[in-house]
DNA sequence: TAAAAGAACGTTAGCGCTAACGTTTATGGG
DNA sequence: CCCATAAACGTTAGCGCTAACGTTCTTTTA
């Protein structure tokens, strides 16, 4: 295309008449270069074209442009909202996102960060507050923000944009027991290595209790992700284990799909023969048929709010805030309820 | 945490009684470097809490360690699958990846390539062939790999692992009319932003078309991502427009799930009054009552190959491959099929 | 009208690392 | 025991940009 080498701020510099300084500022908003000198580098950039180097700009100016931000999985349409909030909410900063999942493993994520720190990010967003011991160490001396997000840590790094799984998941039992049923199950997955379904878990195992109900009925076992494969697995177990189950809480819409389904195919009636809540609020439960109850998270929201707190915290702002938290709410739709409107 | 700036090379060098460039090597496998001066300077690096400077590497070494990929949108488990496959085909190549999304807006697109191209990536994956003429150029120029995705353009700007989108709607159009069904409708979306979207449209019409069905059945309007949601209004607007339409074929197994439900909610029965066809092999559709006929594009394999081609790319294999073409099957399932196995 | 203030540029220096090459120290074969 | 060979480490230089400060010229204000 050009010559050999790529072209340079000073090769764009030289054919435009100015100093590479000058450059440096025209290419950036709000600098004081003349509205005719502006256009003049930006004919011999296009000209040559220049595309800047933001390694050696990020090298020079210290900044890197990154906040860089761990998922449990991409292919998840919670964590996608919330990465795209993250996105949407750091445009106008000109911060871009380094995104990176997990896979629910927290040795994955050790590494990761590590990798990420590797990149001079100027903030830190992770999802969820379990971490191994070095991950929170690395995190803890990065020296930029950290926002720990989709829970509540009980001693946060740093920043939070989160909301209670636990307080969630008892919402759930408190809905299926107003509801009026009373033989509840739990299906979820290894809490080992999701400790936020894991906490949903306790949190609406705990309400059963609390409301004097049986709390052992649990099918908790295959590491995450839960998907729709491992509902419907689970809910053939659960039926063949407890066959008079009333209702279930599923971690996930996904899970509570696959199940649903499941038990829709061995003849049952959802909600007179058995109910199902989820949890997420993907759009897949407003559409089953019947349309499934969950709880509706603000994955997005959690993105933007993310967004936020890094960039109030990079812009040092004295007393700013954080923590924010969230207050998920139940969806109570027709899987629970046949009162809820329509199929 | 440490002093007040952070650790350099320098600093570790320095405190393991060696030169940088022994710390340098040291962090990185396959150097000479004894095992004991090895363990002194991770020691040295654990104690500053030392984390290499990937900036400053990339900026020094010339190379970036990124390869950048666009992507329509990441609530999406296809690519969600193709940009995991990427990133795992990547890995032991040491090279990471800079994940954006476009909207299915090719402007937005020139934009995001801009963007990722300062930070000097040594690959660029894109979705599909449809590009504005400065991005085109931009790509073309950036003097990388480059590999479009999920398409067979007809112009290549470099490399190309894909399908023909036409070829496969044509596949679903030919069982449609091979289960039985003759009049037959499309739902898509506006061709003009989601063109993989619009030539699987084409291909499907054409299709029907070479079979002597009429091929006016059309609902293609809203803008994308196509979900459940316009399925389901599309479906609506469908039913009410040809009320004795046989088959459709959604261009997404999201509108195809949507569609399905409110046509079952209608009160219709699938694929008994009306049979519906999806695109992509979602896990929903699989788990979908009934089970949804639609296209396995193996999106993961498309991720993994187009990090074959880089990585082969970038080494200099001489008579490295261009184009890696891949064939869709259809997976007939109960939604287009009474023969198809259980519900 | 002179002094102050600001806009529009240029100059200097250096960010932290690695490529390339030079030097020293083990290793082994004749 | 000497020299060839390689392993292990050091030295030098520079990647392309921007922060900080300096200079020139124009505009504003008392």
């Amino acid at each position: 295309m050009n010559d050999d080498r790529k072209a340079t701020m000073a090769d764009v510099a030289h054919l435009a008449g100015v100093s590479p300084m000058t450059v440096s500022r025209a290419l950036k908003p709000n600098t004081s270069v003349s509205a005719s000198t502006r256009e003049k580098i930006r004919a011999a950039a296009d000209q040559l074209g220049y595309v800047l180097d933001a390694t050696a700009a990020a090298f020079s100016s210290g900044r890197s442009g990154f906040v860089a931000m761990t998922v449990p999985s991409i292919n998840n349409a919670n964590f996608a909202d919330t990465a795209r909030g993250l996105t949407e909410g750091l445009r106008d900063s000109g911060l871009e996102l380094l995104l990176g999942y997990t896979d629910y493993d927290t040795a994955e994520e050790e590494r990761l960060v590590e990798a990420f720190l590797r990149r001079r990010p100027e903030a830190m967003v992770v999802t969820g507050g379990a971490h191994t011991d070095r991950c929170r160490a690395l995190l803890a001396g990065a020296g930029v923000p950290v926002v720990e997000t989709w829970d509540l840590p009980k001693a946060p790094i740093d920043r939070v944009v989160g909301f209670s799984n636990a307080e969630a998941g008892a919402h759930v039992a408190q809905h299926l027991y107003d509801e009026g049923y009373r033989r509840i199950a739990f299906i979820g997955g290894d809490g080992a290595r999701d400790s936020r379904g894991a906490d949903r878990q306790r949190g609406f195992l705990r309400a059963l209790d609390q409301l004097g109900l049986p709390c052992d009925r649990l099918v908790a076992h295959a590491a995450p992700p839960i998907t729709m494969e491992e509902g419907a697995l689970a809910m053939s177990k659960l039926l063949e284990r407890w066959p008079d189950t009333q209702a279930a809480m599923c971690v996930s819409d996904l899970s509570a799909f696959g199940a649903m389904n499941t038990a829709l195919r061995q003849g049952l009636r959802v909600p007179e023969d058995i109910a199902i809540a989820g949890f997420g609020a993907y759009g897949l439960s407003a559409h089953a048929l019947p349309a499934i109850t969950t709880v509706d998270v603000q994955a997005l929201r959690i993105g933007l709010d993310a967004a936020k707190l890094v960039v109030s915290a990079l812009q040092g702002s004295i007393g700013d805030t954080k923590l924010l938290k969230h207050s998920p709410q139940v969806i109570v739709r027709r899987s629970t309820s046949s009162k809820a409107s329509s199929a």
